[in-house]
DNA sequence: AGTCCACAGGAAGGGCAGGCGA
DNA sequence: TCGCCTGCCCTTCCTGTGGACT
């Protein structure tokens, strides 16, 4: 019987100071290199202060560009200058990605706007314009401006809701409302009805990509917060904001490096973060992305994938017509219906677009044209794999003889 | 020069689930 | 609740292809 699992863990020395600074949710009160787009995003819902219908905005910008610090950051402050104006101003804030439907969206602004739990709209059960006229209805009582940000708005399902919050100003009497929408999909506005286009984009802000130097930057001002100086190495960020800025100058990314160093360096239990934590990191957050990736996969996917996992231990330049007899051989086994090798064919392509497996065209002359395939991931993928309850047995399981050449 | 292999990959269409309006 | 629509997954059928072999 263990008892008490976490004795002595409670006070390990830590590296971190503060380590919530480095989450991607913690809102910091400097933003550097933005400040172009402070001012832009201020000066377009500054008319809020005065009482006045700021534009709609549409901010693009890829991950980790800043976009969500930059506008909750701007919601703080307008709400308080708001409160020192004495100006009713409201911000509220929601992220598509978990918030996507019409009425939810709906749900969650108007009960930002109540303070009584019993007043506060279900989160299913009322028709859709009931909640529309309840939300008419609470911004109409403040008696101000909301401004309502929607966050990765590109996940939102169908774009009758944003139809219904650009027209809500022609609903209210006193009150006003801005929207702010949020999206690292530039295409984005082109699938939209043209009514919500012209109303959303009045204002179009763009977040270009950090540069390493910018990101050294960010990530310094971090880790003023988050750890003692002396316990990074003077090499450490630069390298994380290097990486970073490889990928496509994400911030985010760049934090995650520099917080899974951090982790790292902590439990095997060292006084400082050092270049090669860093390394380790980078490998833990790709394996991360992967294993994540393939734990989601569907069946289908996940056996044609084993199946070049176990061609790649048995055949020289695995072909997609012998990946194609492992993953038949391991259907029957499981009990699971055998897809034509036209669509496994297309499952192998969405693999290599995935990154998991390299697939490249190769011409054997007489013996024919096919794909050579190999695993690109860490091989550790296969333990995902077998992991896999809905997985066939693989006990004792050979594949057929290597058909023809060598 | 022509043949032939082992596929790649496009096109068309069937079947099914889920969403939506009447 | 029903019928319609849409999107997705999948099959079938087909044409195209690079290079070793004859």
């Amino acid at each position: 019987m263990i008892k008490d699992v976490f004795q002595g863990l409670e006070s390990v020395a830590t590296i971190f100071k503060n380590k919530e600074v480095l989450r991607p949710s913690y809102v910091p009160d400097i933003l550097p290199h933005r400040k172009k787009q402070i001012k832009e995003l201020a000066s377009i819902l500054a008319p809020a202060l005065r009482g006045e219908t700021p534009s709609n905005v549409f901010i693009y910008g890829k991950t980790g560009t800043g976009k969500t610090a930059v506008a909750k950051f701007i919601g703080k402050q307008l709400v308080e200058k708001g409160k020192e104006l004495n100006v009713n101003t409201n911000f509220v804030y929601i992220n598509c990605e978990i918030v996507d439907t019409q009425y939810r969206v709906l749900q969650n602004v108007t009960n930002h706007f109540i303070k009584v739990w019993d007043d506060r709209v279900p989160f299913t059960g009322w028709p859709t314009d009931e909640v529309y006229s309840r939300l008419i209805h609470s911004i109409e009582r403040t008696k101000g401006v909301a401004v309502i940000v929607l966050d990765e708005v590109d996940k939102l399902k169908g774009d009758e809701i944003l139809y219904n919050l650009s027209r809500l100003n022609y609903d209210l009497g006193r009150a006003r409302t801005s929207i702010i929408g949020i999206s690292n999909d530039l295409k984005f506005t082109e699938f939209l009805d043209p009514r919500v286009k012209s109303s959303l984009g009045e204002e179009n802000l763009i977040f270009p990509p950090y540069s390493a130097d910018e990101l050294c930057d960010i990530l310094g001002e971090r880790a003023k917060q988050a750890f003692d100086p002396k316990r990074l190495d003077g090499q450490v960020i630069p390298l994380c904001a290097a990486l970073a800025a490889q990928e496509h100058g994400d911030a985010r990314r760049a934090l995650d490096l520099l917080r899974v160093s951090a982790e790292i360096a902590e439990r095997s239990g060292e006084e400082r973060v050092l270049e090669r934590h860093v390394r380790m990191a980078e490998n833990k957050i790709e394996l991360d992305r992967v294993t994540e990736i393939v734990r989601t996969l569907p069946i289908q996917s996940k056996i044609v994938l084993m199946a070049v996992i176990i061609g790649e231990e048995h055949y020289e330049g695995l072909t997609t017509g012998e990946v194609y007899n492992i993953y038949r051989d391991l259907c029957k086994r499981g009990g699971i219906n055998i897809l034509t090798q036209r669509r496994v064919a297309d499952l192998i392509s969405e693999l290599d677009m995935l990154g998991i497996i390299n697939a490249r065209i190769v011409s054997k002359g007489r013996y024919g044209r096919t794909r050579e395939i190999e695993i690109a991931a860490p091989m550790k993928i296969k333990d995902v794999l077998e992991r896999d309850d809905a997985m066939p047995d693989l006990e004792a399981y050979k594949p057929p003889l290597q058909s023809k050449l060598l």
